[in-house]
DNA sequence: CAGATAACCGGAGGAGCCTCCGTTTAAACT
DNA sequence: AGTTTAAACGGAGGCTCCTCCGGTTATCTG
């Protein structure tokens, strides 16, 4: 018999060594903090010396900032997007729409830095977009099903007005109280949603 | 008598010592050219070398390569926007029109390249962009209206009419043939304008 | 005209970018 | 297990970026 077929983690990552992709995975996992932390100006040598592989590494996995940047972004939204299954598992219905929403809001938080490279790939790579607007409005569209049919939250609510209301949390100001309005505001749609038993 | 007060090229250019503003002069005068042949990302040092100045200078006058970007943007158009009255002066109404769009398109085509900074710097300073549309359009505008007025072109055309046209002149996508098609577009424009006697 | 000084000049220097290529190694084959 | 080889590694090197500051010079004042 041959030996058993490796299960991957992502279905696009084929045919890879070992190594390879060992290495590939610790640099976008440094990446993504280094991004969140200090903005995509991040040094990329610094980036591949804290994944321990040298420049040269980083530069073949990746062949620009750019790209680096597209394979963080696309990770983080598919996380935002499975989030939403696993809170729906572990928590009441309306609790989970809830704690998904501020994640969203946490998520924009640190894309609100890199929003100039991500304009320089949309216009270059507009799937990726699409895509990803895509697997957003899925996550929530089932949050949304989910609480509704359970009778925690009304029903006349469409999966695009409650985009509209997130949207607007782009538009609160660069400030220290950022996190703390755009949370408020959350609670506020939470509350307009909910029903009253 | 006192010697003569000098003619300014600028108004902006106030209170500068004489090298300095020679300097400046110049550096923008190479970044023009440079930018034009080899895009927005040519080396900086070579424009300060090229300009006969240190790299520190150059770095004084602009702190950033945007700022440099933004000044060589400007000037241009003004020029441009300037030509307008020049061509009327050499030539008839009709011929002043399409040699002006002509020089419309040359510039755009140069502008290409920095179609990133360009962006990048207009959301941070839109001034610039309403400006400049501003200047461009007025300059078109006195064209069409001193050859309408002659009974060169007709005169149901508006400044906004011709302004689109000429925008499609952006849609042409990039190749050898970029120039010669964007002419012929022009001439055809000419055409459909022109008076028939 | 000489001296003072504020403004300007220029390039060395530390850091990052990206490429290139000799060395190492996982994995396929015998 | 030993050999082979295609793939992956990594860092030196050439280049650009931008800052910083000691030296130079235009301009002002007496």
């Amino acid at each position: 018999m041959a030996s058993a077929e490796p299960k991957t983690t992502s279905p696009a990552s084929t045919k890879l060594r070992a190594d390879a992709r060992r290495n590939r995975d610790r640099l976008v996992e440094v990446a993504a903090a280094a991004f969140a932390e200090k903005g995509v100006e991040t040094s990329l040598e610094d980036i591949a010396r804290q994944a321990g592989v040298g420049i040269g590494t980083l530069y073949r996995h990746f062949p620009s900032r750019e790209h680096l940047v597209e394979v963080v972004y696309r990770r983080e939204l598919e996380g935002l997007a499975s989030a939403a299954t696993e809170l729906a598992r572990l928590h009441s219905p309306d609790m989970a729409l809830e704690e998904w929403m501020r994640r969203f809001v946490g998520y924009i938080a640190t894309k609100r830095g890199m929003a100039n490279s991500l304009r320089i790939l949309m216009t270059s790579n507009s799937s990726l977009f699409s895509e990803g607007s895509g697997l957003i409005r899925g996550a929530l569209e089932s949050l949304l099903k989910t609480a509704g049919d359970g009778g925690y939250i009304r029903r006349d609510i469409e999966t695009t007005d409650l985009l509209h209301a997130l949207s607007s949390i782009y538009s609160i100001p660069e400030s220290p109280e950022w996190r703390e309005r755009s949370h408020r505001l959350i609670g506020l749609l939470m509350d307009g949603l909910r029903t009253r038993r």
